[in-house]
DNA sequence: TTGTATGCGTTATCAG
DNA sequence: CTGATAACGCATACAA
C-alpha cells in the first residue's frame, strides 16, 4: 500500500480539514478574511492546505452565497476592430474587482434570447450588452423579474431600467462640427452603420443638428449599414459614382473609425482623392488605428477605459444604477 | 393577503415541483433529455414550468456532475487586432458544442498565475492559451495535478502535454519564400514580434531555412518587440534609417498582418517608398485589413475557423488530444 | 475560538 | 415510472 493516495479528485476543505486535525469549519475560516480564528489553527491549515494544493471551490461558493462574480459580455459586432478595444478595457476594470468576464457571441447561431437564457442560467451577476445591435423590444423580454440586471456600454440606452455608460453624442457632435466649420467646410456627409443601432448612438442627429446652427439645412446620409470597412467602402464607392465632383460633399464624418478607414481607402485608392483636399473625412472612436500615418484620421476619442470603470462601478454599487454620460476629447489629425 | 406571491428568489425544482403536484426528482427527469418519464408526467411539469418561468440553474448542476461547461481562454494581446477573429471564432466553435468562453484579460495588472487559478478555483472544463506569450515553465508550473486540461490555439506548443492547434509554420513559410523567389526577390528580412513568441512560432527559423534553399545565406531581423503597429513602424524606421538604399532588404516577411501594416505604413509614408517596387511586404494572419486597397497585402491566411472548430473537437474529446498542424492559404495581393 | 446543523439547487443512485 | 436518500463543496447561523 502507497504511503500517500493520489486522488484524482481535488483536495477539498474536509481533506485539509482531516489533515490538519480540526473541522472542515476551521478552514473555511482561515480562508475567509477577517474571521475569527486563532494564528495557531490558522498557519496549521495554511501550511497543510498549501501542501495539498488546496483552493477554494467558487462553484460551490457561489452556489451558496449566490453571487458568481461573474458578469455576462454580449457581443454581436466582430467586423468592428474597435470591439477589442472595450473587450480589452473591460475585462481589465472588472478583474481589478475580482470580477470575471463571460464572452457570449452572438451571430447566426446563437441568438439574443440565448444569450440570456444562458446568462441567466449560469447565475452571472449582471449582463453587459457591448454597443451591439439590440431593439428595445428584445431587452424588454429579458427584462423579467430574478433575471440579471441590464448594462450597455458604449452606447446610449433608451430605457431607463437598463443604464447605460456611454461617450456624450451631443457633446461631440458639438465639438467635431466646430472644427470642421472653422476649417471652412460647408458640404458635410454623414455615413451610418447599422439602421437600429445608428438611431440608438444619435451621432447623427447630433451631428445634423449643430450644422444647422451653421446654416447647413441638411446633412446627406450615407449609409453603410454595418460596420465593416468593405460595407464602408462600398456604401462610398456607390456614392462617389453616382454623384458628380460639383455636387459632392466636402466633408465626410464617419459613424466610426472602422467606417471611416474605409472610406479613405476608397475615396483614396479608387477615386484618386486628396485627403483632405478633396475630401475631407472625421472618425470616432479614437482607434489607435485611426493614427496611422497613412490614415492620419480626425477623430474623437471616447473614453473607453473611464467608461469601463464607471459602469463596473455601477456593477459593485458603488454608484447610482443609472445612464452616464461621459466627454470624449476631439483628436485632430491631417484628414481635416 | 395577495393571491400570488412574488417572489424575489428564481424558481426552482422544487417549487415547480409543488405547483405540478409531483416530487422535485420528477422535475428533473423533464429536463434531463432521455430520462424515462411518462408523457403525462413530462407535461405537466412543463406547463407548470413554463408558467413560473422556471429554468434549471447551472451552477448547481455544475456542482453536481463535476463539469461546468466553461472554457476560460486566456488572452494578453490586445493590440494585435487580429485577437478580435480569434476570439470571434474561437467563442462560435465553442457555443455550437454547448461551452462558453470565459475571457481572462492577462496585463499588468493580472499575471499569467493569477489567470490559471482563477479558472481552475472556478472549475472550468478546459483552459486555451490564444497565441499569447507564454513561457514553458510557466506552462509547467500550472500543470499540477487536478488542474484543468490546457491547449494552445495558433501557436504551436513545444510540451506534449499541451496540445496546439496551428497554422503550419514550414507548409507556409514554402509557400510565401517560393512566391517571393519566384517573384525576383533575393533580399529578404524578417520581422519578429515578441521574442518568446517568435521562436515558439518558428515562422522565423523556417523562413530562413526555405530562403536558404535558394541560395540566400541570411535573413536580418527586424525586431518590433510586440504585435503592435507602433512597434513595427519604429522598427521599421530605425531599420531605414540606418541602412543605405543600396543596403536594403527588398522583401520584409512579417511574423503578422498587424506588424506588416505598420511597416507598409511608414515606408509609403515617411520613406516615401513604393510598394512593392521599392520594398515588398508580405504578412501572416489573412486579417480583413490586410486586403483593404490601401495596403494590398499578400499575407498568408490561417485557417482560423476550422482550427478553432479542432480544437473544440479536441476539447470535447471527440478528437486525439495531441498537437494538430493545418495548412492554409497563401493570398497573394499586389504588395509583392 | 471552535464545532454542529442546515441550506444552496441540482444530479446520481437505489428502492419501491 | 416515481419517490427517497445521499452527495457536490462551501457558507451561514447558532451553540458550545
Amino acid at each position: 500500500m502507497p504511503e500517500v493516495i493520489v486522488m484524482n479528485r481535488k483536495t477539498t476543505a474536509t481533506d485539509v480539514a482531516i489533515e490538519a486535525g480540526v473541522s472542515k469549519w476551521t478552514v473555511a475560516r482561515a480562508f475567509t478574511p477577517g474571521s475569527s480564528i486563532s494564528e495557531k489553527s490558522r498557519e496549521a491549515v495554511m501550511l497543510i492546505a498549501d501542501r495539498l494544493g488546496y483552493r477554494p471551490n467558487l462553484l460551490a461558493r457561489s452556489l451558496a452565497t449566490k453571487t458568481t462574480h461573474q458578469v455576462a459580455v454580449l457581443v454581436d459586432d466582430f467586423a468592428n476592430f474597435h470591439k477589442l478595444v472595450s473587450l480589452e478595457l473591460l475585462t481589465a476594470a472588472l478583474q481589478t474587482e475580482g470580477l470575471v468576464a463571460m464572452l457570449i457571441h452572438i451571430g447566426k447561431h446563437f441568438d439574443h434570447a440565448n444569450a440570456f437564457l444562458n446568462a441567466d442560467q449560469r447565475q452571472v451577476d449582471a449582463i453587459v450588452l457591448l454597443g451591439t445591435a439590440f431593439r428595445d423590444e428584445t431587452l424588454q423580454g429579458a427584462m423579467k423579474p430574478g433575471t440579471p440586471p441590464l448594462y450597455v456600454l458604449a452606447r446610449e440606452s433608451t430605457n431607463p431600467d437598463i443604464p447605460s455608460v456611454s461617450c456624450d453624442a451631443k457633446v461631440s457632435m458639438r465639438e467635431i462640427v466646430n472644427h470642421l466649420a472653422s476649417k471652412g467646410y460647408r458640404r458635410p456627409g454623414f455615413m451610418t452603420g447599422p439602421t437600429s443601432l445608428s438611431t440608438a448612438l444619435g451621432r447623427q442627429r447630433h451631428h445634423a443638428a449643430f450644422w444647422r446652427k451653421h446654416g447647413v439645412k441638411a446633412v446627406p446620409e450615407i449609409a453603410a449599414g454595418a460596420y465593416d470597412r468593405r460595407a464602408s467602402e462600398d456604401a462610398l464607392r456607390e456614392y462617389l459614382r453616382n454623384t458628380q465632383p460639383a455636387d459632392r460633399i466636402d466633408v465626410l464624418v464617419c459613424e466610426n473609425d472602422v467606417l471611416a478607414l474605409g472610406a479613405i481607402d476608397v475615396a483614396r485608392t479608387e477615386f484618386g482623392l486628396r485627403i483632405p483636399q478633396d475630401l475631407a473625412v472625421c472618425g470616432y472612436d479614437g482607434n489607435d488605428l485611426a493614427g496611422m500615418p497613412i490614415f492620419d484620421l480626425t477623430t474623437y476619442e471616447q473614453p473607453m477605459a473611464e467608461m469601463a470603470r464607471t459602469l463596473v462601478e455601477m456593477l459593485m454599487d458603488r454608484r447610482e444604477r443609472r445612464s452616464v454620460l461621459l466627454p470624449g476629447r476631439l483628436i485632430v489629425r491631417g484628414s481635416t
